[in-house]
DNA sequence: GTTTCCCGCCACAGT
DNA sequence: ACTGTGGCGGGAAAC
């Protein structure tokens, strides 16, 4: 393969394509001659990326006046900017539906980045997939269900209780959960849970549970919008302030991180990030401690204006969020942490956070909110009086987590909350460990 | 240098 | 076979 061409911002070469792994077999006939007709990226660089009300953007199909080279600008096709140009575009009352290639012609950009945009959209509510190439907008009222959701689900992945009905959408009902307002929505649901209902087990270290899992499930496990919630829920449980996106990354990856995963995940964050913070979700900051570049969380979400003046959250749209939005998304891998991570004070935080939802859902907390689903820990209403004992005690002996431990794990119904558990477990432990030793010399 | 992240190849899923 | 989706990582802009 020749690539490894200079593909500079306006070559077209497929230099991607040099260096594939390639999961699947034939490896070279990937090589497919590329024609490299007119230098794609100068088409888009050429696209107007028109803002708000701004119409169709002149160049229909790239035709090759793309020859002159006005200085070539990451900034201004950053997916940041171009998710303020989609809002910007689709926050209006009167939208409904949106159409993938619409969008794409509208904002000059390829394809592709709608699709990264759509993906982490729909993540936080603003939007839900209707059918192919067609999504329906919510709008910034959606985003708060959304977000509840998110975080309910996470403490339900955390205290091991279902998560996920049998497996068909129309089972929603028994999801405990009283998500109060999470009506049906007529009866299209179909479309929706389709992408992201997966019941998401593991990756490799299991074989297969019996009938749970879609095949799909491998490629789904990993798309943007996963990881988005996933990097959503991080903020919501974690009481922490900032994560810079490694941390996330290595937070979200768990141990076993090949490098080159790890620049994968962390590149996808940055994608993620941006789109976020465009949403006004998060900002960036610098951490206190390292000033290591991070990410804080906002949680109110806006719509942000060419000049970053922000549209105020129209609260109003009664937002109709579709159950089938991803509920039943059921990722073990999130969460995972690894016990060798440096950060211990913060995730020591964290793991007080966790405690106290366990305490919560042990029924000490207001939480009248929370219910169990069928799979109820036998030993919760008996832990229920010990149990104040390990708050208050809730750094004073890894007996505690032992039994903590003990007394919750048998009860899950998943080996991989089973796992996720056994995980924050031993990273607690040695994090107290340390802690202790710290604080006793 | 390092960090950030755009871009488009191409695998896989759906029709 | 064809089209829609979207993972993925090269490598260049930005810092």
């Amino acid at each position: 393969m020749d690539a490894a061409a200079a593909a500079g911002p306006s070559s077209s070469a497929a230099p991607a394509a040099a260096a594939r792994p390639s999961s699947g077999a034939e490896p070279s006939a990937a090589a497919a001659a590329q024609p490299a007709p007119v230098a794609p990226r100068m088409q888009l660089l050429q696209a107007p990326l028109l803002g708000a009300g701004g119409a169709g953007s002149g160049s229909g199909s790239g035709d090759a006046r793309a020859c002159r080279h006005h200085a070539y600008s990451r900034k201004q096709k950053s997916l940041g900017l171009l998710c303020s140009k989609f809002v910007a575009l689709y926050d209006r009352e009167d939208v409904e539906t949106i159409g993938l290639d619409d969008a794409a012609k509208q904002l000059g950009v390829e394809r592709r980045r709608i699709y990264d945009i759509v993906n982490v959209l729909e993540s936080v509510g603003i939007l839900v997939r209707r059918a192919k190439n067609r999504y329906t907008w919510l709008g910034f009222g959606g985003v708060p269900a959304a977000l509840k959701e998110l975080k309910e689900r996470a403490l339900r992945e955390m205290s091991g209780s279902p998560v996920f009905p049998p497996m068909e959408e129309s089972s929603t009902a028994n999801l405990s959960v009283d998500e109060d307002d999470e009506k049906l929505e007529d009866a299209d649901e179909d479309a929706e849970s389709e992408k992201l209902s997966q019941s998401v087990d593991n990756t490799s270290d299991k074989p297969d549970a019996p009938g749970c899992r879609l095949r799909s499930d491998h490629r789904k496990e990993k798309s943007l919008g996963l990881l988005t919630q996933n990097f959503v829920k991080l903020f919501l449980t974690m009481e922490v302030e900032t994560f810079s996106l490694d941390e996330a990354a290595r937070l979200l990856l768990g141990e076993g991180h090949a490098e080159s995963n790890m620049r994968t995940k962390v590149r996808r964050l940055y994608d993620i990030a941006n789109v976020l913070s465009s949403l006004n979700l998060i900002e960036k900051t610098q951490q206190a401690d390292t000033r290591k570049p991070a990410f804080r969380w906002l949680g109110q979400a806006k719509r942000k204006q060419e000049n970053n003046t922000m549209i105020a959250l129209p609260t109003a749209r009664p937002n109709k969020r579709a159950f089938g939005t991803d509920l039943t998304n059921f990722d073990n891998k999130w969460g995972r942490l690894d016990p060798t991570t440096e950060d211990k004070a913060k995730l020591m935080q964290g793991a007080g956070n966790i405690v106290k939802t366990f305490e919560r859902q042990l029924g000490q907390g207001n939480r009248s909110d929370f219910v169990y689903g069928p799979f109820h820990p036998a030993v919760a209403k008996k832990q229920e009086s010990d149990d104040h004992t390990v708050r208050q005690k809730e750094r004073k002996t890894i007996q505690d987590w032992e039994n903590l431990a003990v007394s919750f794990r048998p009860q899950y119904q998943n080996q991989a909350l089973n796992d996720l558990f056994g995980h924050y477990v031993e990273a607690w432990k040695s994090w107290y460990l340390d802690l202790t030793r710290e604080t006793s010399s």
